[in-house]
RNA sequence: CGGGGUAUAGCGCAGCCUGGUAGCGCGGAAGUUUUGGGUACUUCAGGUCGCAGGUUCGAAUCCUGCUGCCCCGACCA
């Protein structure tokens, strides 16, 4: 992609009522624009971000065994009122009436949809066990608005949820759920540790996933060592039942817990050097409340008897939109974005610092072919400007990789390879450039 | 939902108190500069001064109402 032809704009000042360092680049980086309060256009750099965190999440969500869907944003009233949530949602739903004054509502969460698309096809307990997941925009009318895409009302969400005959099947498809996540976050080069959590209105027992950052909303305390369990591998059996509960047993062994949940005299007896009390942000949030929607909405399937069963179910969410500014929380400095090379929005910015000159021209589109060969997302800075305004740009937007092309490194034969995250420069053959790149990102194809 | 603030060019702001028909920096365009960490200079373009009423010969400025946005708190699958 070169840069001259995309649609990258950058501000040089920050503006004032972006609080939080997330929302300051973003903004600063042309990722998105605010359109009304808690509502905001993807621009092109946001959008690649958004679409690398959703396709680590499908593969996360497939690998476990969920299967994808797509539900509307928009839904009938009627479905609410069979679960009772219609009325007790509250202002947080965002009601809406259509030509013929029927009444609908912006999806804040899908529980009684799925239920309803469930007890429409499924009737036997050998469908069993299912778990179905879509990634949508979703709206809840939030009192308060802020933090950029941190705490939006339109936000993206990926919400799965289970379907089981019992409820000790029930737990093993929470258990696939809960190492999908810790994958799922780790790929993203977040630690995300569990917590019990408070399950809020849709009731239950569940467990919310936290990264820690100082700008986080909840006050979190936990063991120190969770920052250093190793992630479950992607040969991690899913249908391994005990070989599943040995794992979410280990990530539960320690003590992890909000502010609401929050014990004192438990925290007390974690040995004090492993005491970290700290601010988080919620990337994840998973649930299993058994029959809260089945039993009032008749989800319910024959069992071997031929009796009728009401299903056990649970709900799984991610919110892709937050996850971009949570990353960016972990991962940023005083120039900018730091992106993890598994959702940077490139994996490489090869700058050419004259531009016009055709040595570094012809260098340029060299370096490029064959990082795209490799399979790798390249951005070319083949703007006219200054190479100090070229840097800044590339540091802010966070490409992991930097290739300097200028006429005095050409004059050794070198160009510069520059790492985002240590600010490493190695002086390069254009050719050990690319094999340093490609070895780095892609370490079968070097 | 309570409290506070704010609204003037794409962004950051001045002008308002003391009414006379809008300005600065950045950004944008054209040009000079040919550059290795957001360069300098010249010229230019760009504004319903949030909206609606009112006072006045005259309103960005004074008055009234409304709306948007931001911050603090409460709230928050």
């Amino acid at each position: 992609m070169r840069l001259s032809r995309y649609f990258l704009p950058i501000l040089r000042e920050t503006p004032k009522e972006a609080e939080i360092v997330s929302h300051r680049l973003m903004l600063r980086a042309g990722m998105i624009r605010q359109e009304s309060a808690g509502i905001y256009a993807w621009l092109p750099l946001g959008l690649r971000v958004l679409n690398k965190i959703n396709a680590i999440i499908r593969e996360e969500q497939t690998r476990a065994g969920a299967i994808e869907c797509l539900m509307p944003t928009i839904q009938p009233a009627d479905l609410w009122r069979e679960s009772g949530r219609y009325d007790a949602y509250g202002k947080e739903m965002l009601r809406i009436a259509d030509r013929h004054d029927r009444e609908m509502l912006y999806g804040p969460t899908n529980e009684e949809m799925i239920t309803e698309i469930f007890r429409a096809s499924v009737r036997s307990y050998k469908d069993l066990p299912l778990n179905l997941f879509h990634i949508q925009w979703k709206f809840r009318d939030e009192v308060r608005p802020r933090f950029g895409v941190m705490r939006s009302r339109e936000f993206l969400m990926k919400d799965a949820y289970s379907f089981d005959l019992t409820a000790e099947a029930g737990r093993h498809s929470y258990n696939k759920m809960f190492v999908a996540y810790l994958r799922t976050f780790a790929r993203m080069g977040l630690t995300a540790i569990p917590m019990a959590a408070e399950s809020g209105p849709i009731g239950g027992n569940s467990h919310e996933f936290i990264i820690l950052a100082s700008t986080g909303e909840s006050e979190v305390f936990c063991h120190k060592d969770f920052l250093s369990f190793a992630p479950p591998p992607a040969s991690v059996d899913f249908d391994d039942a005990a070989g599943l509960q040995g794992i979410v047993d280990k990530w539960t062994s320690r003590y992890a817990a909000t502010s609401e949940m929050h014990d004192a005299t438990a925290f007390a007896t974690v040995p004090e050097e492993a005491r970290v009390a700290a601010r988080g942000i919620e990337v994840g949030h998973i649930f299993y409340f058994g029959t809260k929607y089945s039993e009032p909405m008749k989800a319910v399937v024959n069992g071997p008897d031929g009796k009728e069963v009401v299903v056990q179910m649970g709900s799984y969410g991610i919110g892709p939109s937050r996850l971009v500014a949570a990353i960016i929380e972990a991962s940023h400095d005083d120039n900018g974005v730091i992106w993890p090379e598994s959702v940077a929005p490139f994996h490489v910015g090869v700058a050419d610092l004259k531009v016009g000159d055709q040595a570094t021209g012809k260098v340029c589109a060299a370096l490029i072919e064959q990082l795209e060969n490799a399979g790798l997302d390249v951005l070319h800075e083949d703007r006219d400007e200054r190479p100090g305004a070229k840097f800044a740009t590339l540091d802010l937007i966070g490409l992991p990789w930097q290739v300097l092309v200028g006429p005095k490194g050409l004059a050794e034969g070198r160009v510069e390879v520059k790492q985002r995250r240590t600010g490493e420069r190695e002086l390069l053959a254009p050719d050990d450039a690319v094999t340093r790149i490609v070895a780095a990102i892609r370490p079968g194809r070097a």
